[in-house]
DNA sequence: CAAGTGTACTTGTTAGACAATATTCGAGTT
DNA sequence: AACTCGAATATTGTCTAACAAGTACACTTG
């Protein structure tokens, strides 16, 4: 028995755990997961193990086509910009709208300050934040599908930020400042400045990753 | 034997019935859908069954808790209202960006001319094209995770449409006049604009349903 | 008539098996 | 020696059968 996993559902708890491995970069992109390997690693049968891949395959963490093994998925420069086109499309009226009745998120506003309490810290830190920052942003429009299709899409984000080993290009307190920036233009009631400045910091963060990813393929 | 599906994946064929019986009316909202009943219906499996509603309540078709009879899903007032929210979120950013670059689709061109030649047919006829003109302003956007997004939210509302009967109440010469007045803004470069007249046709649209949903309840 | 209990139904998970398809490796040919 | 074709192997798709566990409903009992 290599690992128990005790919980309510147990498909349930063999997602988290992988979704956890390829967080953390134990499985890296292209990995194979074949159905028998991971129903020997978790004790558990294989129609159990297909379950819990083909969640992970709806959650777009891994891929697969008919009669061939599941693996994590491989993220190019663009889909990259595919994934930060989105953000953007969704954020920027997040924001606009947020600006429009002048609501600025506590929880954002406390997220953003856990950033910049880690300017020192090791880069890859500061993804946590980072991620709360802008999930902050796009939960105070208590719309349910609209978070749950953001967080879809910050699950490949997260794919992205543990492809890219060398996150020590993120200027931490650049990231912080355009944050706050985003944050001062809604207590302004500023909608379209809103927009333009998260456009922008998605734009930056968009540009780097592709950089990165398109280096690391050629 | 009942139904025979032949097709590459069963699973997939079974899904795409269980589908359009659900979009068109014959399994209504609350209808019970045990796995077995299911298996006996197409022939299969009770796995397959299972995995065929797990697919569906993925898509949000069918709702079910554990250990519990898979349901079709049931819309209140207050869930129509969050998908038509977040509807609004995606499409009013989509003829913002589009009327930004004065790109009209002739998709959504089309579409809504379909929706003019057919004033005079049944009501529910309007529903598919009404759904193309739509969707071709998302897909105009050319970014594969907000095409994805969306259709994830129609869903939902094809599930609302069917839901409500007495669709006659649909102004279909108002509803092509709005269509036709966002390509027009679209078309003179006009974003803010654009947003609006979408943001108002939607509003139209969601609490007219939302009414009908409140007063089928009460 | 109300409350607790028990039974039937349904789902969660497992085991084992077979068919169909992919992949890989080897043999034969050019 | 390189390439192509074919066979062996691995992997997935699906099925049957079964048991455990949890829910819902009816039935008994107070």
């Amino acid at each position: 028995m290599s690992q128990r996993v005790t919980a309510l559902s147990i498909i349930d708890a063999i997602v988290a755990d992988l979704r956890r491995r390829i967080y953390q970069g134990e499985l890296t992109q292209g990995a194979a997961l074949t159905e028998a390997e991971v129903a020997a690693n978790y004790d558990v049968a294989r129609p159990t193990a297909k379950a819990a891949i083909e969640r992970l395959v709806s959650e777009s963490l891994l891929e697969r086509g008919a009669h061939k093994t599941a693996r994590v998925k491989t993220l190019g420069a663009d889909s990259v910009r595919d994934i930060y086109f989105a953000r953007a499309y969704l954020e920027s009226e997040v924001v606009r709208r947020l600006a429009r009745n002048t609501t600025v998120p506590p929880a954002a506003v406390s997220a953003n300050a856990e950033i910049t309490a880690r300017t020192s810290r090791p880069a890859t830190d500061i993804i946590e934040p980072d991620m709360m920052f802008h999930t902050a942003l796009v939960d105070a429009m208590q719309n349910k599908r609209t978070s749950a299709m953001y967080r879809s899409l910050l699950g490949e984000v997260r794919l992205c930020m543990t492809r890219v080993q060398s996150l020590e290009l993120l200027d931490t307190a650049q990231i912080a400042a355009e944050h706050a920036a985003i944050l001062e233009r809604i207590a302004a009631g500023d909608p379209e400045g809103a927009a333009n400045v998260l456009d922008g910091h998605l734009a930056h963060a968009r540009e780097l990753l592709a950089a990165q990813l398109e280096a690391a393929s050629g």
